[in-house]
DNA sequence: CCCACCATGTAACATGTTACATGATTGG
DNA sequence: CCAATCATGTAACATGTTACATGGTGGG
């Protein structure tokens, strides 16, 4: 069970009856926040599970329109995403970020700092309106990966700014070291 | 320049000449904090640097051992490289963390949170020891990261720590709004 | 001397990214 | 009615992951 198969099982759990560019869409919505999905792997992973019988295919006959391809769970489907909900994890993921690596390997430190700050900070706003919407309705899943986001953002807009400083004081000030 | 040429090319500015190997050696233990990068990657990119002639290769002579190859910096992959620092860098990583995901989909909170919460404990005291080996030496990036690396791992506990607690006082007790 | 592990690769496959194509729909 | 955008895919290529293979080396 790949990530994106997880993916494409839950939201269509959630969809019913839906197609591919409806899942790509309900990813964006849901789980672009720590998780982008780009169309062409939902397409592709449709068709695998349609093809390994978690997915049943039909297409879509409603008059107008182009044709497409409706999918919903089978009984396969929705005994493999229990299972896998309930599988606990207990797997780490990486930062892997790439500022992370110019950093390592001495960029100029005002200039990605400030670059990078500027970007975080905007995200953190966005989370920040994001989660204002919250009326704590279930399910509370969204919300609190929501969550998730924003403590992260506030610690890469706290690294950054702290580095920001440390260079702003001259290169021979000892940066980062309170 | 894909991240994982620029980890090659960094490290082997560092290293002078060495084989992939080396390399990848050089890269377990100076990022893999936040970055894994596995041999098969290592050797694949040093052969296409080469055929860029971003590195030289010349096959090592000395006696007993096994044939292989060792690399080092052509002055275009110096160029590239200083190129790549130099410039800015504003996108932002993703989270994408697999756990992230589950809880989403309605993991059960007590499992997910408890195995979660164990291993970042464990990553957050690994960083911790590794940190205090810290002698202010230059070059500083390294330590930078690391420092990085431990904020994100301080987050994850503090979330995973009020899911759990929020879970533990029953399923109908709002969890994580404080 | 044999087993385990380090070193050095190669290969196959899965996943992710980018680009191409093209049919509907809708706003100007 | 034309252009932009949404919807629906396909294709090519790059990257990442896992497994295989096999030569040295050092310890019991």
């Amino acid at each position: 069970m790949t990530p994106t198969a997880a993916i494409v099982l839950g939201l269509l759990e959630r969809l019913g009856e839906a197609s591919a560019y409806d899942v790509k869409r309900a990813a964006e919505r849901w789980l672009g926040n720590f998780w982008s999905t780009p169309h062409s792997q939902v397409y592709r992973t449709t068709e695998q599970l349609a093809a390994d019988g978690f997915l049943a295919a039909r297409p879509d006959t409603t008059a107008g329109g182009r044709a497409r391809t409706l999918y919903r769970l089978t009984r396969r489907g929705r005994t493999a995403l229990a299972a896998w909900q309930r599988e606990p994890l207990a797997a780490l993921p990486e930062l892997r970020d790439p500022a992370l690596l110019k950093l390592h390997f001495g960029a100029d430190l005002g200039t990605l700092a400030g670059a990078q700050l500027a970007a975080h900070r905007d995200q953190l706003v966005a989370y920040e309106a994001r989660q204002r919407e919250d009326t704590g309705a279930e399910p509370r899943g969204p919300w609190l990966t929501l969550r998730a986001g924003i403590l992260h953002e506030e610690v890469w807009v706290r690294f950054w700014t702290e580095l920001l400083e440390g260079a702003q004081g001259g290169p021979t000030r000892r940066a980062v070291r309170p």
